[in-house]
RNA sequence: GGGCGAUUAGCUCAGUUGGGAGAGCGCCUGCCUUACAAGCAGGAUGUCGGGGGUUCAAGUCCCUCAUCGCCCACCA
């Protein structure tokens, strides 16, 4: 091995796609054969849409950190890939591209336009294997799937016709949320309310017999071509009397009467509300309550139709608002209108302001298949990490409606009912039926419409794994082990996805869920196009490298909280990476023409024990927080240990042993090295996993690859706290030490003498005295003097640390004032903590209520603290 | 209108059952010390949003106010 394996400069360029394909090519991804207990991830399916941004990029680190950590523990891990069809986003993607080029996809025609359709997902579904390889994502690409590939429209037709057969789908004529511009019918919660500043008209309608007239106020004055009935609170003494009265609805020639419902409200606009129950959601029940006739005036392109006079027929919405308030002026009917701001519901996807519209939809029941979801949660068979999720999930559960499944798209599962062209005969099956169940007529014609994208992504935990087939990968990893996702779809997935996975699996799909934050910028904005601020993931592969990116965003990853970056960010994690490859170059150097000890017989000395009490801890703090999902905490771990344990002291320690003439200490030394180097390596691969990876292979007695190597654990073994403690008291030293000496500014090259005081009491008395030589290398003097006498303190300053005191002579450089000044400060500082510390002393109920340990321990702090009192003002006599 | 969350160093944030305030970046000082200047050594900086309460003890628990953010909701 030679060091010229290790260029001077870390370029994670060099070897990040080489090592990815090491893995692909060694089958690495796949969970391994034997093992129980398997760790289960199914990827949240990007959207063939678009390309992953910097969402997608945390989402699937904090996954591959996951399945990486558990691979590692010696568990079969599996992480299922997969993408989403995405059915209006794409659709829409798609109709604009044609549109570009002057095609509309009417022209089209359905299959051919399907066809291209699946062209643009080909290549989008490209773009985005490539971007999670490129960020080391670790799935099994053998076991990819797709939301509409054969096996998955398998489940889907499975559980429409096991819904349908259950009576949970059903076909219904509804009022629906339309959008006009998708020209679908949207679920409840694809539609977004905005704040909208509009208008509140006044206007009147006259009596039938023309003893007066009423006057109503609406935010949309067009609807009132389909007006059935007006409605005032049946209190309202305003208008007691006037229900069961008749009005004559302006523009038309209709009669409709006057109704009484307590929904109306008698504080609100002018009490009396005109009701369009085929135009608005609240007229649609006061509709059903009172029998009323609902008169669709719209085509599904937001113009009105021919339930309309014939002067406003083929009218858009904002057309028809206008044509309709000057002629109700022409009339003398219109009042006034008022400036009004209120929510207007609008497409998730496009934007486009959304028509409540009535038309034959798919619903499926959710009530029933609520209540389990909610009994599971209960029953604490889900977690949500953080907790607070909880609420939003059980409010959901809580306030359910019925879901509108069909989409009015081509793009998508179509679904799996048919209709006779002879007898009218509807036809619910799996499979597409040669004849009419009922007719025998062979000429049957399906159903138009597509399944809502998410009727699909829902059963994704158990169709990726081949149901409704009775597969080996389905018995084996379903139910999984953690969701990792965003808050924002814990109503269209994640709680769609328990759900089903309840009704046709019987269990939930998996007990952990971790809700990512989200990304922001650095102004705390979310990432969007329009803004222009978002970040893209390969960009910072490109610039910085995988393994920056990766420790990056775990590092900042804390629980619930969302991430603030930008692309200097990720020098955090380049730096990282950096250090990690220069102190791995350093070893590699030292190791050439060593003979390297296996571990196990290495003597250990104290510093070899205190390092490895420190990886020790270490660990151990990164297997609790990977436990309850403190991302932040476990690359925390990593970090501090790799850089302040391992490379300040360790390294810097051994090099007394690496640069000396002693080639056994030599040997030694670098055995242990190489061997902390190792488990520190295995220790951060989940987050740094190509850099890792790349010095693993290179290093001394490894074999294989690391990605499947055995993940340190935290063991009784390698505890010291005795000599932990220890070599704190030393670190305190050297510390002190070299505070006085960048106080004074004495030039680092310069060797002053150094006297170190030890009290009779004092525990590391014999750890100090064994390490001399490294405490004299770290503090640069060749006079080091480790005495249990008093010594003089003439020409000297103090550092003073617990049970000792360390003495740097200066005479020849000191600054008597700045160094009075310094023991002022300190002096101030004392005197308040002996007044805190006495103030709690002294207060019997402390005394009564506080434990006996912390009572103890005030008393030693405050002997401390006394103690330290006396020198400072001792010091402070003798300088000044 | 309802619910949730936030407010800690100049910035972004940790701070897990209440027990002597932390990190990264930035800033200041000194160093190109034979792994790393993407580095090393050292330093400064906080009425833990305001007020009240519980407690021997509060950044941590309770109440209240303020500011900001998110989600849900049909007031025409």
């Amino acid at each position: 091995m030679s060091s010229s394996d290790m260029p001077k400069a870390y370029n994670p360029k060099d070897f990040e796609d080489r090592i990815y394909k090491y893995w692909m090519d060694n089958g690495c991804f796949k969970p391994k054969e034997e093992g129980k207990d398997p760790f289960v991830i199914v990827i949240p399916p990007p959207n063939v849409t678009g390309v992953l941004h910097m969402g997608h990029g945390l989402n699937n680190i904090l996954q591959d950190v996951l399945i990486r950590y558990h691979r590692m523990n010696g568990r079969p891990a599996l992480w299922v890939p997969g993408t989403d069809h995405a059915g209006i986003a794409t659709q829409n993607i798609v109709e604009k591209k044609l549109r570009a080029k002057g095609i509309e996809r009417h022209e089209l025609g359905r299959e051919k336009f399907v066809e291209e359709t699946w062209k643009v997902k080909e290549e989008h579904h490209a773009i985005i294997k490539k971007q999670l390889q490129k960020i080391g994502s670790s799935c099994d690409w053998s076991r990819e799937r797709f939301t509409l590939d054969e096996g998955c429209s398998k489940a889907v037709r499975e559980v429409f016709v096991g819904l349908y057969e259950r009576g949970l789908v059903y076909k219904g004529n509804y009022l629906v949320n339309w959008c006009p511009s998708c020209g679908t019918a949207l679920a409840d919660d694809e539609v977004e309310h905005q704040e909208i500043d509009g208008k509140m008209y006044h206007y009147y309608y006259p009596f039938e017999d023309g003893s007066g007239k009423i006057e109503i106020a609406t935010t949309r004055p067009e609807t009132m071509l389909g007006d059935t009935a007006v409605a005032v609170n049946p209190e309202d003494e305003r208008y007691s009397g006037l229900i069961g009265r008749k009005v004559r609805l302006p523009l038309t020639d209709r009669i409709i009467p006057i109704i009484g419902d307590s929904y109306v409200s008698m504080e609100f606009g002018t009490g009396a509300v005109k009701i369009t129950p085929a135009h608005d959601p609240n007229d649609w029940d006061i509709g059903n309550r009172h029998n009323l006739e609902k008169i669709n005036i719209l085509n599904d392109n937001a113009t009105l139709n021919d339930n309309v006079p014939e002067k406003y027929r083929g009218l858009r919405v904002k057309d028809a608002r206008k044509a309709v308030i000057e002629d109700l002026k022409a009339e003398g009917l219109y009042i006034k209108d008022v400036e009004h701001s209120h929510q207007v519901g609008h497409c998730y996807r496009c934007n486009t302001v959304v028509e409540p519209y009535l038309s034959k939809q798919w619903f499926v029941s959710m009530k029933g298949m609520a209540e389990k979801a909610l009994n599971a949660w209960e029953k604490e068979e889900l977690i949500f990490y953080p907790r607070k999720w909880e609420n939003t999930y059980k409010h959901w559960m809580n306030t359910i409606r019925d879901w509108c499944i069909s989409r009015q798209l081509w793009w998508g599962h179509r679904i799996p009912v048919w209709y006779c062209d002879d007898c009218g005969e509807m036809i619910v099956a799996r499979e597409a039926p040669e004849v009419c169940t009922k007719c025998g007529s062979s000429s049957l014609t399906q159903d138009n419409d597509v399944l809502d994208t998410w009727f699909s992504s829902w059963l994704w935990p158990f169709s990726t794994l081949g149901w409704p087939g009775k597969t080996d990968d389905l018995k084996r990893f379903f139910p999984t082990s953690t969701l990792v996702t965003g808050y924002d779809i814990i109503f269209f997935w994640v709680s769609r996805m328990i759900m089903a996975s309840l009704e046709f699996m019987e269990e939930v799909p998996f007990k952990d869920i971790y809700i990512t934050g989200l990304v922001r910028d650095k102004q705390g904005r979310k990432m969007s196009k329009s803004l222009g601020n978002g970040l893209d993931p390969l960009e910072i592969v490109d610039e910085y490298g995988a393994d920056a990116l990766k420790f990056t965003m775990t590092f900042l990853s804390a629980q619930g909280q969302d991430i603030l970056i930008d692309t200097e960010s990720f020098k955090l994690g380049s730096k990282f990476a950096n250090k990690v490859w220069n102190a791995s170059r350093y070893i590699m150097m030292n190791v050439e023409g060593r003979n390297i000890i296996p571990f196990e017989k290495i003597e250990l000395k104290e510093i070899d024990k205190w390092i490895l009490h420190r990886l020790n801890e270490s660990i151990k703090s990164a297997e609790s927080a990977i436990e309850v999902y403190r991302f932040n905490d476990f690359a925390q771990a990593g970090y501090e240990f790799f850089w302040n344990d391992f490379c300040d002291w360790y390294i810097e320690a051994s090099k007394i042993s690496l640069y000396s003439s002693d080639e056994k200490e030599k040997d030694r030394a670098i055995s242990m090295l190489v061997y902390v180097l190792e488990q520190a390596l295995k220790f951060l691969h989940p987050y740094l996993s190509f850099i890792t990876e790349e010095i693993y292979q290179k290093l001394p007695q490894t074999e294989g690859s690391l990605i499947t190597a055995e993940y340190p654990k935290s063991c009784g073994q390698n505890n010291y706290p005795e000599t932990d403690e220890s070599f704190t008291l030393l670190q305190d030293l050297i510390r002190g030490i070299r505070t006085l000496r960048s106080e004074f500014t004495i030039p680092p090259e310069k060797k002053i003498p150094v006297t170190v005081f030890m009290e009779s009491s004092f525990k590391a008395e014999k750890f100090f005295i064994s390490h001399k030589s490294l405490i004299a290398q770290l503090v640069n003097t060749d006079n080091l003097v480790l005495t249990t006498e008093k010594p003089s303190i003439d020409g000297s300053v103090a550092s003073a640390g617990t049970g000792f005191e360390a003495y740097v002579f200066i005479r020849d450089v000191i600054d008597i004032e700045k160094e009075v000044a310094k023991l002022r400060k300190e002096q101030q500082k004392m005197a308040q903590m002996i007044k805190q510390t006495e103030g709690k002393l002294k207060n019997g109920k402390f005394l009564s209520n506080a434990p006996d340990d912390v009572i103890e321990k005030e008393k030693s702090k405050l002997a401390e603290f006394t103690e330290r009192a006396e020198k400072v003002s001792f010091y402070i006599n003798e300088l000044g």
